[in-house]
DNA sequence: TGTACATCAGTGAACGCGCGTTCACTGATGTAC
DNA sequence: TGTACATCAGTGAACGCGCGTTCACTGATGTAC
């Protein structure tokens, strides 16, 4: 499981950093990624430095450069990490059969355990703030949501072939974001109350794509 | 008008900054903020430096942290200037009367609105990922949806004052984050049909505020 | 099972660079009489 | 209307600091016979 973390996001990025064999090596790897997540909290996304990193990870900089070719490789990597936790709560939702009746629960019970695994991953909120800030970051959650915007186009289109792809897709990519979005503003609107916000969000998402699936002008 | 923003967003945050009172001031002023919004687009937000916008701006630092007191405020100004754009078209929304009947229609129109005025303000779109990168700048964005949220609220409750509010201020809360949410999607995913984007979500919003007016549990 | 050697993991110390910011000053504009 | 003076606007040059990053090295671990 974390020799695969490995294998995706550090092996292919540079040639010239070595991906960890020995059991310390993960060890390194895993203290790295502890501090920027709890400085993250702290200091926020633009105060972080690399030096600030090693020194709360008990380690010198050239540790941390034998395993991250950069400052953003750091941050992109734990981004994929909270995008990955996400999104296979997703994956796991869609194994099970599209179906309109029960759509607008599982879509509440489906942000609300985003919510919590987003909550349980450390500097959860400043992850995913983060990934608006740079463009390498922007990058990372562009593309999670994109592939999850696929699988659950495929998910519907399950449910019924004749559907218009295209316009499935205009839905259920928008129900995607506002979905993180909703997720995001959870962690700085504290105040809101967490039931009717997900209640409401639920129903307007499910909603959306029942429309969609009753669409007359399918093929 | 350009005093105005002067007296809002710079006398008040340090006390030995300069209000300017030539007209050339103002004219520095406004290159520093066109400068900094063309450096915006061009390199991102974390790669921006006080020492670029002023070679750009074609003057010399001492000449920025005149109007300025740091870095950081040059970009909330750049944020709030567009917040206050799209804050307006709201506002002169809101001074029609609530009308159930017409709510999606105009919902529609908002957004469309917001959207043109934010791609008409030089790097718009990256003025509003900035927003959400650091505390300084996503508290610039948190006030101005709590703001915008009260007027709303104010509003739906003139038309029916026996609402619950906090009900109504959760739902409208959700209904401006999303709203935005779905502008800053459009710069992002610049292929989806965009009639088809603001007529799904205006829909949901509508309804979700519908269903909210017909509460049964009120006073 | 012990030893010799190869490879891996991390250190100590420092690098040059560009950042945000400031000091002391000059030139431009406005004001009073 | 002209001049003297006060204030405002911007410059030239540089500052110290901390950043991201690297070099040359030592110690730890794994492997082969």
């Amino acid at each position: 499981m974390k020799f695969d973390f490995m294998a995706k996001s550090l092996t292919p990025r540079t040639e010239n950093r070595a991906s960890p064999l020995q059991v310390r090596s993960n060890k390194t790897v895993e203290q790295i990624l502890r501090a920027t997540s709890e400085l993250l909290g702290e200091v926020g996304f633009e105060k972080l430095s690399t030096n600030a990193i090693c020194a709360r990870a008990g380690l010198t900089p050239p540790a941390l450069y034998r395993y991250f070719p950069n400052k953003y490789a750091v941050l992109k990597t734990l981004g994929e990490r909270l995008m990955d936790k996400q999104n296979a709560l997703l994956e796991k939702w869609a194994q099970n059969e599209f179906n309109p009746q029960t759509l607008e629960a599982e879509i509440f019970e489906h942000l609300k355990l985003t919510l919590d695994v987003t909550r349980a991953a450390p500097a959860g909120g400043w992850i995913m703030r983060s990934l608006h800030a740079s463009p390498v970051l922007s990058n990372v959650r562009l593309q999670s949501h994109r592939q999850m915007t696929k699988l659950l186009v495929a998910w519907v289109m399950q449910f019924d072939p004749k559907l218009d792809e295209v316009m499935i897709y205009d839905r259920v990519r928008l129900v995607i974001e506002l979905s993180y979005a909703t997720v995001e503003m959870m962690f700085d609107e504290t105040k809101l109350d967490e039931i009717s916000v997900l209640t409401n969000v639920s129903n307007m998402l499910a909603q959306n794509i029942k429309s969609a699936i009753n669409d007359p002008n399918k093929k």
